[in-house]
DNA sequence: AACAGTCATGTTATATTATAACATCACTGA
DNA sequence: TCAGTGATGTTATAATATAACATGACTGTT
């Protein structure tokens, strides 16, 4: 891993939350950073590698947090959008699922996307506690 | 439907793409539509009643191409990279699967996002085809 | 050692996507 | 007539992403 990758990489391992371009750029500014490109190029490569994903309904980032996220499986996010954590999990038989429509249909898949976005467990009952008062 | 909604609304049906903001802004410039932000109305509010999706893998947008898509079914977009076309379709045991997903974890689900890019069919042959001269 | 090739880097400028803030207008119902 | 609501229009600006070009560091070859 270069400089720029490794600086990347760390800053995602410890962020609780996907990370915007420049948001990371803002972070590695005093640690040689000055450019969005050096911050795209780092996670052009991350990602390529899989070691990072990019949240789509986000425009962010987050490091992988399954272990053998190498190849085959498809990844699936939960966002909150109160306090904006990502999770992200697995599923065969979601996998296979979509494997098989985009073999019945001659659809040659590069790259997928799953995304949920809305509350989670925690947020719910702060929320409902907030109501009380 | 108001004005700028119905102008962008068929322009988004006459399309065989997703659009994006600025595309469908360029497109309707003789039409009235001259800043951003009329287009960016538009299309919230048609997205919210579900006449339009959102595509966020390419920061487009396209008119919903199922007769009932109202409310409950989740939409799946097969997004081709060569021809940029969209197709949509929907699944009930994914829906049911990624619903029990979010059920086993308490997670209140207000959006899902389901894209698959890559190559649709008509493409690879067009793709075979030319790499044989 | 000299050289070419490749890949990471750095820098400036610019393109693309999206929203904030504010003013106005048209319609509806009391 | 007037207050309320929602669509409109306009200017400015924020946020996200890439193009184009120059330089530097390393590798393997001659």
């Amino acid at each position: 891993m270069t400089q720029n990758e490794t600086l990347v990489y760390q800053l995602l391992c410890d962020a609780d939350r996907p990370l915007s371009a420049y948001n990371i750029l803002d972070a590695l500014r005093d640690k040689g950073i000055r450019a969005p490109l050096q911050v795209y190029r780092a996670l052009a490569k991350l990602v390529e590698r899989g070691a990072v994903h990019r949240i789509e309904s986000v425009n962010g980032f987050v490091a992988c947090q399954l272990h053998d996220c190498g190849g085959n499986e498809v990844s699936i996010f939960m966002l909150c959008t109160q306090c904006e954590r990502a999770h992200e999990f697995t599923d065969t038989s979601i996998d296979s699922r979509l494997q098989s429509l985009g073999n019945d249909r001659g659809f040659q898949a590069a790259h997928k996307v799953i995304e949920i976005t809305g509350l989670c467990a925690n947020c719910q009952t702060a929320e409902t506690a907030a109501r009380k008062h």
